[in-house]
DNA sequence: GCGAAAGTCATCCGAAAGCATGACGACAAC
DNA sequence: GTTGTCGTCATGCTTTCGGATGACTTTCGC
């Protein structure tokens, strides 16, 4: 993704060089301006497409198929907290009790009507739950807290 | 597909009676043609990609991979699209795709950026896989999206 | 060519989520 | 008995989500 990028610029310098040397000799026939732009606008457009196209080419979609036959792996993961991290965290055991429900895909106030507690308070664990893990919505903070083994 | 071609050239026609107009004021005062280049540059390279980018969007290779039965890699469970299901449920591969992505934690809007399309068109891709997954939220969606192995 | 499916985009509007902030009680530690 | 943490709750406000609908385009198969 770097090379791409630095080829572009390299270009990108050559051809101002280019036009550098060009401009004069065009300039002084003066016809210059609208064809020197219209050149310009044209290479550098070329230019962007290929680099769009470049950027975004080997866009693969694998598919991955199943043979028949292929037994799926028994859900054997042996699941633990990771303790160290959650303490690391200073994630407390009600936010981390909220965040397992906001994984279960639960609402703020379903989840605060299982827990008895109001909504609001559901909104305070889960927003200091999101500071600590760095996460701006729920679903990032399950998938940081997944990732992290805070929760299965 | 027409409508991009003709913004285009719309824009580039602007652009031109625009550089046209821009062209004596700069050019009289005499920095002019490096700026003026520079300038049709930058605009025409950002159009180029854009354009590159908007003409071949979708363009997909699918590889097709099969995995054997028996050798399952240790490290890491093998993940397959469970496509039977996908099927079953009439997910369509664009509403696959924004489900995942809505399971990395992005936000509407971030998707949208990401795969260059409206804000308003992914929540219409999500709010047909909330109905396939009877789920009533993006958590949701997620959870249930793991559960039946549509998403990693 | 015609229709179905898929993808795109929009508007209106209510519901949920999230942010900032403050406050209070319980309890443990010092 | 002061301090700190945790859990609880509230208010006000902004942002994001989600539902309902309708429309347009592309693609593909018949």
């Amino acid at each position: 993704m770097k090379k791409p990028i630095l080829l572009y610029g390299l270009l990108g310098g050559l051809l101002i060089a280019m036009l550098n040397l060009v401009e004069y000799r065009f300039l002084v026939v003066e016809h210059s301006v609208e064809i020197y732009g219209g050149l310009v606008a044209a290479v550098f457009a070329l230019l962007g497409i290929w680099l769009g196209l470049k950027l975004t080419k080997t866009k693969e979609v694998v598919v991955i198929r199943e043979i028949p036959g292929a037994p799926v792996p028994p859900s054997t993961e042996p699941f633990a907290v990771d303790r160290a991290r959650v303490e690391a965290l200073g994630i407390t055991p009600r936010e981390l009790e909220i965040l397992e429900l906001i994984a279960l895909g639960l609402s703020n106030r379903e989840i605060a009507e299982r827990i008895f507690v109001s909504e609001n308070t559901v909104k305070t664990h889960s927003s200091r739950i999101f500071d600590k893990l760095n996460a701006k919505r729920r679903t990032q903070a399950v998938q940081i807290g997944k990732e992290l083994r805070l929760i299965r």
